[in-house]
DNA sequence: AAGTTTCTTGGTCATTTGACCAAGAACCAC
DNA sequence: GTGGTTCTTGGTCAAATGACCAAGAAACTT
């Protein structure tokens, strides 16, 4: 089939790449289910039967925009995390690379996680095993954090790394392209409040007990 | 106009409840953008001809559909809050009762996260300020809290709200409906996390000397 | 019960939308 | 350069969509 490997190869996936680059853009800004065939086309640069080229369909698009995104996420990850040795430094890499990716203007991401329901039947469950993927690496990190005694006791990690989605995550709604704090300190500043607490230290002592104490859980 | 307030005003109220509670749920599913107005009249259980005489237009569905789940968040939040004084577990009661909303089952809230998109215009405008007024709600407890000595030193309370926003707002979307965990649990575990940190009490002190070193900020 | 207001019915209408394609142009390996 | 492959052009087509409405039914007021 693709035995061919030269130049048009190269071209086919420099355009493969644009043409998600602007389905990225038009999905960000409009919604999945709002866009368009013809204004991704259009954002490529194209018409929309050249489109229907490369894409026979929408959903294709959608389905390679967000693996392109959870790959280029895994890989950021593995690559940020991979000069530390230390469980704890690894997961302080982790989290900056996470959120550097967020913040560095690449529309995947940002469609990757807020366009989740427009998938369907085998679309859904490939992304979902691709997730997996991702969610394991950072249960790998977490884990081998609490191994070596940097976790408080207690704590479920499942909980903790969704905890950590979250606040990672929202940074890609809430900060603008103004924001004075640059992602580098977003990261710090959050990873000292993942790992410290918010809590003043002269109030951790009494306040602790008051919270121990009420542990049957309300509802 | 609505000189009258009797039964028939009653009974339009409550139409009008139903026909949000129909689109919340039609716009949770297939977003905003991939909805249509005939699914929305349909799970409200009337003929787009009615839907239509009630709302002009599918994006005043959506206008009121976001200020009536705000307007309920802050509701919910205020009334949460009102009988403690310590601002510490104020803050508690706040963060309890925002998770419980969202898990509530009450598609709300969910739509009112992932289709701020799809508003345009005056309507953006409008629920930009119905947003802020809840942001002021948490500013104020933060800041309360903050006051009262209870923050630990250096934070930045915006940024600490954005960090517990997006991990409050995280649980609609990871949640599924036979998770093990209550609200009133997970509740519990993001206040311990948030308030005392992930990292083992051993750990804190030689931990906090290196975080501290590294101060300039990536990037 | 009559008159008035509120709401439903069952449809129309102009656009938009995703998908598709035949014919030709551009590109490439040989 | 030539022959085959890859991609573009400029359009079509059926279905879906948001908005709309005239006429009648239902509900309410008095």
């Amino acid at each position: 089939m693709t035995k061919n490997l030269g130049p048009a190869a190269a071209r086919r996936t420099f355009d493969e790449e644009v043409v998600l680059d602007a389905a990225a853009h038009v999905f960000r800004r409009h919604g999945f289910g709002g866009a368009t065939v013809r204004e991704v086309a259009q954002a490529a640069g194209m018409l929309p039967g050249s489109l229907h080229y490369r894409y026979p369909s929408k959903e294709t698009l959608l389905l390679d925009l967000m693996e392109r995104a959870l790959n280029r996420l895994l890989a950021l990850g593995r690559a940020a995390v991979e000069p530390a040795r230390d469980p704890a430094e690894r997961l302080r890499l982790g989290l900056g690379a996470h959120i550097e990716a967020l913040l560095s203007g690449d529309d995947d991401f940002y469609v990757l996680l807020y366009d989740w329901r427009s998938l369907e039947g085998g679309a859904m469950q490939r992304m979902l095993r691709l997730r997996a993927r991702y969610e394991g690496f950072w249960d790998d990190l977490l884990l081998d954090a609490a191994r070596a005694g940097w976790a408080r006791p207690g704590i479920d990690l499942e909980l903790v790394r969704q905890f950590g989605f979250g606040a990672m995550n929202w940074v890609a709604q809430w900060r603008q392209e103004n924001d004075p704090r640059t992602p580098g300190e977003i990261a710090d500043a959050f990873w000292s409040y993942l790992a410290f607490g918010l809590l003043a230290e002269d109030k951790r002592r009494t306040f602790g007990q008051t919270a121990k104490k009420r542990k049957g859980g309300r509802r």
